[in-house]
DNA sequence: AATAGTCTGTACCGATCGGTCCAGACATGG
DNA sequence: CCATGTCTGGACCGATCGGTACAGACTATT
């Protein structure tokens, strides 16, 4: 009885989750978000409901399809010292490659915290706390081969590179040099005693 | 013949810069500065022009009164590392002892790069350029006194601390909780050596 | 083909946005 | 005491904000 949308709904909100990823919340307008998407006023509040609620779904899909997918694929990498390597050098390839520099959504949301519901806040912490988790994880499997010196602690380890990972996306955003964001990443390497990857 | 303000610039500067840092540029309505400041619309466009000129000024005198100021405070300093430790000590402290976790607002505004005018952006990148070299001339002091191992570079080692000193100042904003915001000081703290402060 | 149920497009809403205008208050110089 | 020029308060502005209402388009069921 009912009637397909014509649109694809992560089509739309890939779409949207642009406009948020490079705008950040308060200034992305229903307007540019109606322009991004494609889509008329009717059709995206009777698929999304409100802009807090749309803003919600496009963190969650990044959260899914970025991070999440990221992760899972480093994670699944033999050598646990080239994951970690690999994930800061990617990171800041892609801080480079982006001629918009938008950063990490979820690290510019973080900046935003106050401003934000809760299932949001929630979102943004436990991404944090799942990227910690990520490299101290990896720490713990190079102890365990014994990659790397037994001085090095997985936790203060994990911190340390989740903070150089955070400074990454947030001064890559436009206000150093690349060269400063490759010398950053060097010393996450330094700090796992590995070079560049 | 003029007639003196009523006010003090300085003041509604004072009151309109905690709403901006607070809130960030694009939440900060002219009728939360208006009611920060306690101006009517008419003093306050009289004195300031408009929002973005507003915005600049408050930039401009968290700048001199914040930054710079601490900055020199800390320069005459005797001990180069202690003027470092003690830094990272009394941002982590201001940060944990800050109800509304404004963090850091050359900072914030760092992550609002594209949104603003040239003006903020180049105060924003001399910022930070002079706080890599505050931390650059520190070491280079240690290192003349032979505090320091020589195998610290002061260039690659001052980015590393600008680094860490960035995401204190972003995760503390209410991202992660405020034991890892004391493990990142105690790593620039081993960065250069050193116990904390 | 009639009915039921959902989606789309657009007109429209009150609220708020940043900003302007100007009459009147005020202090100073003549 | 008047003239001059600035500052203040607040009414007012068009534009835009996020959101709603609803007529009509459409598909699936019967």
């Amino acid at each position: 009885m009912p009637w397909e949308k014509t649109f694809d709904e992560n089509q739309a909100l890939d779409a949207a989750m642009q406009v948020f990823w490079h705008k950040g919340y308060e200034a992305a307008s229903m307007a540019d978000l109606l322009a991004a998407t494609g889509l008329t006023r009717g059709s995206l509040y009777n698929a999304f409901g409100s802009k807090p609620a749309l803003f919600e779904r496009t963190l969650l899909r990044y959260d899914q399809e970025h991070r999440s997918r990221l992760l899972a694929q480093l994670q699944a990498l033999d050598d646990p010292l080239q994951a970690i390597s690999q994930f800061f050098t990617l990171v800041v390839e892609e801080t480079r490659g982006d001629p918009q520099r938008k950063g990490c959504f979820l690290i510019n949301t973080a900046l935003d915290c106050g401003r934000h519901n809760a299932p949001v806040n929630q979102m943004v912490t436990q991404a944090l706390a799942q990227l910690h988790a990520f490299f101290k994880e990896r720490i713990e499997i190079a102890h365990a081969r014994g990659l790397v010196p037994a001085t090095l602690s997985p936790e203060t380890g994990a911190t340390a590179l989740l903070a150089l990972l955070t400074s990454i996306r947030v001064l890559g955003r436009g206000a150093v040099a690349d060269q400063t964001l490759l010398t950053i990443r060097d010393q996450a390497m330094a700090l796992i005693g590995q070079k560049a990857a």
